[in-house]
Parts: structure tokens; sequence; C-alpha cells
DNA sequence: TCACTGGCCACCT
DNA sequence: CAGGTGGCCAGTG
């Protein structure tokens, strides 16, 4: 019973993983081999298990594959600083149309959480109030949750939401890889928090 | 339905 | 400035 209910709660979607260890870190991509969209982008970790897990989790079914390792190897890119200019288009924004349908994005606040929080530019902050306030709620809270829930970090970055009084706040991967993430792109840190 | 739980916020000591 | 408190409100079961 237990086995059935978790299987069901899985996309029926077949999934290709491709990863890119750079540094002793290992970058993973999901890609959906029916839509061709990014469904799914791993953090930065220290095992290619850990990193292929964090997107394989939601699906009944995947496969390892070299052929997006380019994708991949472009997070790790973002991750150290560079700025790379990323198209929404190629990430699975879509949320389902009934409750019996699965997806990476779950509601349409979650989508657009995401989506203002894409707007965000390379090496600048926001934080959670500010993009509540974009969406015309006060449900700053409800901003960190969806995030903590990005199925696509690095690329949508959810590391330069922080908090009103310009601390770090918390961060999926640690508040230790939000830090670091800013300061590669350039944003000066003391003391958990944003100079300027 | 209703009572939690949160990557938060503002205000008070 | 740190820590506590009440207030928000989307999701969850």
């Amino acid at each position: 019973m237990e086995c059935f209910n978790i299987e069901i709660n899985k996309i029926h979607d077949k999934i290709i993983i491709s990863t890119y260890k750079t540094d002793k870190l290992y970058f993973s991509v999901g890609i959906s081999s029916s839509t061709h969209k990014i469904v799914g982008i791993s953090l930065p970790q220290d095992e290619i298990d850990e990193s292929v897990a964090e997107i394989s989790y939601r699906y009944l079914e995947y496969e390892l594959s070299d052929n997006y390792i380019e994708i991949a190897k472009t997070i790790s890119k973002i991750y150290k600083g560079e700025n790379v200019n990323f198209d929404l288009k190629s990430l699975d924004l879509e949320t389902p149309e009934s409750k019996n349908i699965k997806s990476v994005v779950r509601t349409p606040f979650e989508r657009e959480v995401l989506i203002q929080t894409s707007k965000i530019p390379f090496g600048d902050v926001r934080t959670y109030k500010y993009i509540a306030e974009k969406l015309g709620t006060k449900a700053y809270r409800a901003v960190g949750t969806a995030l903590g829930k990005n199925p696509f970090p690095i690329v949508i970055p959810c590391h330069r939401v922080v908090k009103s009084n310009m601390k770090i706040g918390e961060y999926r991967g640690g508040s230790e890889m939000k830090k670091e993430i800013l300061k590669n792109e350039g944003i000066i840190i003391n003391e958990d928090r944003i100079i300027n």
C-alpha cells in the first residue's frame, strides 16, 4: 500500500539526466523525453548519486546520458559567477490542469514567484517582500516556501532573494552556498549581510 | 474543513 | 543589536 502511494505521486514521464563534474562538484540537469524541456536542476553535490537523485526522485523513470552535458556545464558556469543568458522557454514551468496531474511546478503562485525571481538582474538582489508585492500579496513567507521548492536553482536565481534587512536568509543548499553564489556574482557580503 | 507549518516582516524590549 | 512576539497567507493533510 505504501509503495503504491509513493508510485502514484511520481510523474509519469521519462526523463534524461546528464551530469557534469568540475572542481569535485557534480551538476545535473533533467530533460523530459516528451517535451524536451528542462524539468530539474540540482544544486552542486559531492556525490553523483545525490546529484542525480535530486532530480530523479519525482519521476517513475529516468535514464542517464551525456546528451545534455553542455547544459549541465553551463549551469556550473553560472554557479561560478559567469553571467549567462538562459532562455526561460527551455524550462518546464507548466502547472497541472487538475490535482491528479503531477508537474515540477505545482501551483500558479509558485510559477509566478519563479517568473518574478527570474527577472532579478545578475549581481543584484531583491527581497522576499519585494517579490510578494510584485504578485500583489503579503504572503512573504509563502514566497520563501515557494523558492525553497524551486526546481531550477541557479538558473532561476532564488539565491538573489534575501531578507528585508539585507541579511542573507535561508537556502536549500545552506546559507553558506547562497553566500558563495552571491560572492561569485560580485556581491559584497559582510557578516551575513549584503553591503549596498 | 480547519489547524498546522514556513528560505518572512515589523515592532518591541 | 539580539531575541521574542504577533501577523501575514499559500500549501498541506
